[in-house]
DNA sequence: TGCTCATTGTGCATCGTTGCCCATTGGGCA
DNA sequence: TGCCCAATGGGCAACGATGCACAATGAGCA
C-alpha cells in the first residue's frame, strides 16, 4: 500500500506541480500578460528549459494547477486499495468528495474566472478537465472488468462530470463553508449539491 | 552581487546539505549505530545512490553538517563584495562572527560530544574543520595578492582557528545567550572570547 | 565452522534538470 | 517601413539523481 511510483517519478511530478502552482499564483496576482515564463521558473526555483520540458506555454501550466489536489497521495492510496465489489457510482462519489474540497473548488472558480478574462486559457482548462474525466474513467474501468455493459461506465462518469460543470461557470450559486449569509435564495452548499446529483444517479434518474 | 553559482550547483549543494542535516539529526536522536544510510536518505528524500555520490559514509555526512551555516548565502555575498583594502585580520573577524553564531556553536559542540562517544567520527570532524580553515585561507589569499609576506596569512588563519579549538573540546566554559547563571567563575560569552582573542592578534600578541 | 541476511560499495544505464546555443516571433519605436 | 529587443521554442551536451544489479563485508546464529 506504499508509494507505487518511484522516487524519480514523484520528483518529476513535484517539479511540474511547483511550476504549475507558481504560474497559477502569478496569473492571479498579475494577470495572464503580467508575467513571463522566466518569472514562473524563478518563483518555483527551476530553469526555463525545465519549464519547457513540462509545459508548452504559460496557459498550459496555469490550467494544470487545477489538477493538483491537496490530498493527492491519500487519493492515490485509496484508489490503489479499492475493492472490486465497490459499485462504480460509489467510487465516483468518494472520488468527488475527496477531490472537490472547498479549497480546490475555489481554485477551479478562480481558474474559470481567469479564463473569462483571458479566453486563450479556455482550451487548456477544458483539456485539464478532460484529463480528469479520463483518469476517473480509467479508475472505474480498471476495477469493473467487463462487469457492466459497454459504455455504461462512460455514461456514469460523463454524467458526474457533467453535473460538476454548472458549479464552475457561475450558473449556480455555491455556498462555501466560510460564507454565512445566503442572500441568494437558490444558494446551495457544495456537499449538498453533490449529494443531490448523486441522489438522482442512485435512483436511476 | 547576485548568486555567483549556477542553479545546478546550488541544488547539488542543497542535496548534500539535506543529507548531512538528516544524518546529523539521526545521530543525535539514535546514536551513530542507531541508524543506517537508508534511514538518512529516506528522511532527506533522496536515494541511497545519491548519498554515495556525496559522502563515503555516515560519519562524513554527519561531520559535514558542521559546515552548513545558517546565513551561508549572505556570507558568500559578503565575501564576494569584499574590498581589497580590508585587512586580513578584519576579514577573519567578521567571518568568525558570521559563522560562529550561537546556534552553530551548539551544533559544533554536539558534534564534538558525539565524537567523544564515537571516536570514528573524529577524523571526519577534523577534516571538516580543516576544510573550513582552507576555505578561509583561500578567501584571504584571493584578496591580498602578495601584499603580505609569504606565510603571513597562513599564520593569521592558523592562529584564529587555533583559538577556536578550545571552545569545542570543553576546556573552556562558554556562556550562551540563553543561559543566565554562570556558576563557573571562568565562564565567558562566545562573543567575549572571540573579541579577546582578536584583541591579542590586533595588538601583535 | 558454515550459513543467512542486512548493510554497504560500486559500475552502469536511464532519466530529469540545467546551461548554452541560435532561430523565430512579435510588439514597440525611430 | 525597417530596426531592436524581449520572449519564446527547441536542439544539444553536460551533469546530478535514480534504479538496478552484483560483489564485498560483517554480524548473528545454527
Amino acid at each position: 500500500m506504499m508509494n507505487k511510483q518511484s522516487l524519480r517519478d514523484m520528483k518529476r511530478e513535484a517539479t511540474g506541480n511547483a511550476l504549475a502552482d507558481a504560474a497559477f499564483a502569478l496569473a492571479l496576482e498579475k494577470g495572464l500578460d503580467g508575467f513571463v515564463v522566466e518569472d514562473v521558473v524563478q518563483r518555483a526555483g527551476y530553469s526555463r528549459r525545465t519549464f519547457a520540458n513540462h509545459y508548452s506555454c504559460k496557459e498550459e501550466a496555469i490550467a494544470s494547477a487545477a489538477l493538483i489536489f491537496n490530498g493527492a497521495d491519500e487519493i492515490k492510496e485509496w484508489i490503489a486499495g479499492l475493492n472490486e465489489n465497490v459499485p462504480p457510482l460509489e467510487i465516483l462519489y468518494h472520488l468527488m468528495k475527496m477531490q472537490l474540497t472547498a479549497d480546490h473548488f475555489v481554485k477551479l472558480q478562480q481558474l474559470v474566472s481567469l479564463s473569462k478574462q483571458y479566453p486563450s486559457l479556455e482550451p487548456y482548462i477544458l483539456s485539464g478537465l478532460h484529463r480528469l474525466q479520463i483518469s476517473a474513467q480509467e479508475t472505474i474501468s480498471n476495477l469493473s472488468h467487463g462487469r457492466y455493459p459497454e459504455g455504461y461506465t462512460h455514461l456514469l462518469v460523463g454524467a458526474v462530470y457533467g453535473a460538476v460543470l454548472p458549479l464552475l461557470d457561475g450558473s449556480l450559486n455555491v455556498l462555501l463553508p466560510g460564507q454565512t449569509a445566503p442572500e441568494m435564495p437558490e444558494a446551495v452548499t457544495l456537499d449538498h449539491y453533490l449529494d443531490d446529483m448523486f441522489g438522482y444517479l442512485r435512483n436511476g434518474f
